[in-house]
DNA sequence: TAGTATTTTATAATATATCTAAAATTTGAG
DNA sequence: CTCAAATTTTAGATATATTATAAAATACTA
């Protein structure tokens, strides 16, 4: 379950000024060692499995200090709730508005992304953030095979597209991955 | 305080599948012709100024259908709440993480923004969404005096920081543009 | 213009995220 | 190591953006 050196995750919480706990240790090794790109709800759960008994202000106090001291990404999506990444290498995601998997992408073309400072009126970038939205591999063969299904009488279980907020947290609940 | 046509509104949403009604008109005509970048407090307030009666729910539903039709754009910051752009043309967006404004951001060189088929792992893109997170000249300037003030002891008033996301959309409300 | 479908409205419901104050823990000095 | 100060964690309460609901109003279609 628990992944990583804590030696070195103190180390890089105390040199950010940070003190040092179990729960903000756990929190930080879970959000490096999951693709899962997950929810603050997410983080609770799992991290409650190592630590029994962390309450969720903790996660969302944890989660907001490592994204304000820039060790944690935090991603906004035009649906659903925010999302957290432990990954902090450049790259973009692609987040699919049909199932709400996140997908890292990596492209050193994208890397250079800057503002030319003849046009950005004096505006101090600190961060970028790159989103794709679209659909991922998984719901446009689903959405095919729901098409190529008028005549076909054994309808096979469907995931539905989803824009209720609410219910978009209930389905990342049960995705492993993304 | 209205502007454009409303025939071409009113076509326009009825090329979409929409129904055409004067809430739909007036939100649509706000969008377009402000720089604001409004949340959807926002826009309930000064569409009411036209509109008095208006309800909360006709804006959300309105911002949901002409999102969904494509005719406007969502940006979801990393601090508050959802804003609303009714400039579909090619640009991406600077947000102050002070005083949260929202800036129009035009560069060629970034229009062709894409994933590389060979990289996308069958992911079919609908829309991209470019944010730069950084402070604007304003704040900057004003994060400079407020430095250079330790010895000054007539202090100005300075904005503060604001990370809490109901402060946030308060502060909103007293901005007129950004 | 009559009938149906859609939209609007007002209200209630919900969930994410934040605040509060007390208890627990971490840190640093002695 | 011990103690005190500062910070963090916790549990519960709270705020608020957003969504659901159902009746009334409006838009479309024939």
């Amino acid at each position: 379950m628990i992944q990583g050196n804590y030696e070195e995750i103190s180390d890089l919480l105390r040199s950010h000024g940070l003190q040092v706990t179990s729960q903000r240790i756990l929190i930080y090794d879970y959000l490096v060692h999951t693709r899962k790109h997950p929810s603050a709800q997410q983080v609770f759960e799992d991290v409650f499995k190592s630590l029994p008994g962390i309450s969720k202000a903790t996660v969302y106090n944890t989660l907001e200090a490592l994204f304000s001291h820039g060790l944690i990404q935090k991603i906004n999506p035009q649906a659903g709730v925010t999302r957290y990444d432990g990954n902090m290498s450049i790259h973009s995601h692609l987040i699919c508005t049909r199932c709400h998997r996140i997908i890292d992408f990596f492209d050193e073309n994208l890397n250079g992304l800057c503002v030319p400072e003849d046009l950005w009126a004096g505006f101090e970038v600190k961060r970028t953030c790159l989103i794709f939205y679209g659909l991922c591999e998984k719901c446009r063969k689903e959405i095919e095979a729901q098409e190529g299904q008028k005549e076909d009488s054994k309808s096979k279980r469907v995931i539905p597209i989803v824009r209720d907020k609410r219910r978009v947290d209930a389905w990342l609940t049960v995705k492993t991955e993304g």
